[in-house]
DNA sequence: ACCTGAACACCGTTCAAGT
DNA sequence: ACCTGAACACCGTTCAAGT
């Protein structure tokens, strides 16, 4: 009976890359990336922190990893529906997968070495502006326009220092209370009329998500009829 | 004599907040952020580490102050040219300096004590939506997909491990060349027709700006006349 | 093949002591 | 008022030693 302890009773499962890189995704969402370090992963994994290293190379590798991981998240694009919802679905579901994984907005775009789930959906977000009949040149700068909008918006998002739009609004208005408003007067009544207002703004992502993709269209209908 | 020693004999000149913030900004330039340290700092200045604490509270003080210098450094828009310009100009002069810091494009929108030089400069860049007719509500989803743009495009532009194109062109080759491109053939035909061609791609930013910008300007143009 | 303790060269910051 | 050495609680990683 001590042979079979069954799956459940072993308290230290052996460690592989995989299990390694979701303690280092689950750390740096709860805590955030600065609190991703060797020894507390090494910790939270039950050993000591030199083992990490018979399962990754070094912390760049990690980082590696779990960017590759995030991108296996995101939805491809099914290509069925057309390039401007494809497009429109993908930014939603970036937004949405980077709410979950805010340490990752900056790395998303910064690693070197791609993984095979990065290449994927690259891959696959080219061929559907391709397959709509965009040039090359015109869908690498409707993919830049785009995924510079996504992730900028992302960072954005990012820098509001609590998840929640109520807490956010109280933080605005502590904020404000020590800022000379006379001197800004156009900051503090888009502040007052607009930041302090709770809403997730569902509508402005779309707002500036719309106007590039109506831009795009146009851009594409003069290319091809020309 | 010895008690006069003019501007330039002292080696050691007192050490003042401005000064500390100016080392730190050098330093970040040189070395990156990551390399920015209050022991290197020190002794770039040629102290001991505690005697920086005499000028800053802590390094997020200091990180603070950094990005107030780098909001001095954008010229503010002059609202005589109209707001598209005005926008235009913004978009641009931001793109050259985060190219100088590349540093700071994550901390631009991060920090929660916005400095006088941040709070002139946002002040400015609504007033001047605001003076050409903007609702409020318009001008905050306005610079949102803006800024998004702008911060986006250049966390993509600092993500390029080398900041010449040509170097760039031959890091992107030897990647290629060690990704199964049969695979991928869209990511491998857009890598090979856009990014190994040099050329710094001032193209790609104009060309997601005016869609924003034309986009905007229509959005005005649907809110004023109904 | 996988794990690990000790050690090295780093961090930011507190505290107490100097001038 | 400004500076600083020692100390504390951290880092990532190398190396040598275990199973």
């Amino acid at each position: 009976m001590a042979q079979q302890p069954g799956p459940r009773a072993d308290p230290r499962p052996p460690w592989t890359r995989q299990r390694v890189l979701r303690a280092a995704i689950d750390l740096a969402d709860q805590d955030g990336i600065e609190s991703l370090s060797m020894r507390k992963l090494s910790q939270l994994l039950g050993g000591a922190p030199m083992s990490l290293y018979n399962h990754i190379a070094n912390k760049d590798d990690l980082l590696d990893g779990m960017i590759d991981a995030v991108f296996s998240e995101i939805e491809l694009p099914s290509g069925e529906d057309g390039w401007k919802t494809a497009m429109r679905q993908r930014a939603i579901s970036i937004r949405t997968i980077l709410s979950r994984h805010r340490w990752a907005i900056g790395l998303m775009n910064s690693r070197t070495s791609p993984g095979p789930a990065t290449l994927r959906y690259h891959n696959a977000v080219i061929g559907s502006l391709r397959d709509a009949g965009f040039p090359v040149q015109l869908a690498a700068y409707g993919i830049a326009a785009l995924d510079s909008y996504i992730y900028g918006f992302a960072l954005q998002e990012q820098a509001l220092p609590f998840p929640t739009p109520a807490q956010t609004s109280q933080l605005a208005q502590a904020m404000l209370e020590q800022i000379p408003t006379d001197q800004y007067p156009h900051f503090a009544e888009l502040t007052i009329e607009d930041v302090l207002q709770p809403g997730d703004d569902h509508g402005a992502y779309e707002f500036g998500l719309d106007l590039l993709l109506d831009g795009l269209e146009q851009s594409l209908h003069k290319q091809t009829t020309h």
